[in-house]
DNA sequence: AATCGGATTAACT
DNA sequence: GTTAATCCGATTC
């Protein structure tokens, strides 16, 4: 299925991802995850996660069958399954051979609800069909067989564009979740003040985000 | 060949 | 706040 896009939404470039992770993921923010059945969503909430140089990453011990998707051109979805139940799904960015990528963690829905919610039983609430990484993938249809898809060029029907939305000028900027590594990374970000983000959005008394 | 534990979620108390 | 669910890649034996 061809992916048509509505006027004004375009992919993003593959240069926009050839650059360390830390500085493609705050610009992922506002940008706008879509399929070809329609289905899409802007992007609220990104984890960064840099191959070799970070023990949390997949790609931290080196290439393998799983991973090997982080490795290849940047501008793909890496796609990956834990917990026994979930997807997670990524966009690689850097150079060939560096392992790194942009977890996309949480997505406000903006087209083809109607596809969502019955993918996402247990949300009670629009705001709870993609707020976390599990369940974006879920309420977009992601599954391995996406893994290695091409976001530029679209060629499996999925692509990350923009709408003419710049990212937030001030991200807010906190550690990441659900990992036991390198936690102390301020490597997650999201748009300021937005609903639709995963996990505790209050500050801690005293904090700054 | 067997074990371990995770880039999570939902349903509990 | 706690915990079960559930699979498979990675690691260990």
């Amino acid at each position: 299925m061809k992916l048509v896009l509505p006027p004004g939404w375009t992919p993003l470039p593959r240069e926009f991802y050839r650059r360390h992770p830390t500085q493609v993921a705050p610009e992922l923010l506002n940008r706008i995850l879509v399929r070809a059945d329609g289905r899409a969503g802007r992007i609220v909430e990104v984890e960064a996660y840099a191959g070799s140089e970070d023990p949390a990453a997949h790609s931290f011990r080196g290439k393998t069958a799983r991973n090997a998707t982080m490795f290849g051109e940047p501008g793909h979805l890496y796609v990956y399954f834990t917990y026994g139940m979930h997807w997670g799904s990524n966009a690689v960015c850097g150079e060939v051979g560096e392992g790194t990528g942009v977890l996309l963690r949480a997505m406000e829905p903006l087209r083809g609800l109607d596809v969502m919610r019955p993918l996402r039983p247990a949300a009670r609430r629009d705001r709870d069909l993609a707020n976390g990484p599990g369940k974006l993938s879920q309420a977009m249809g992601i599954t391995g067989e996406f893994d290695g898809a091409d976001l530029v060029t679209a060629d499996r029907g999925i692509a990350i564009v923009s709408d003419g939305t710049p990212p937030p000028g001030v991200p807010v900027v906190g550690p990441r979740i659900g990992i036991t590594r390198a936690v102390e990374l301020p490597w997650r970000w999201h748009v300021p003040g937005h609903v639709h983000v995963s996990g505790p959005r209050r500050p801690k008394r005293g904090g700054s985000s």
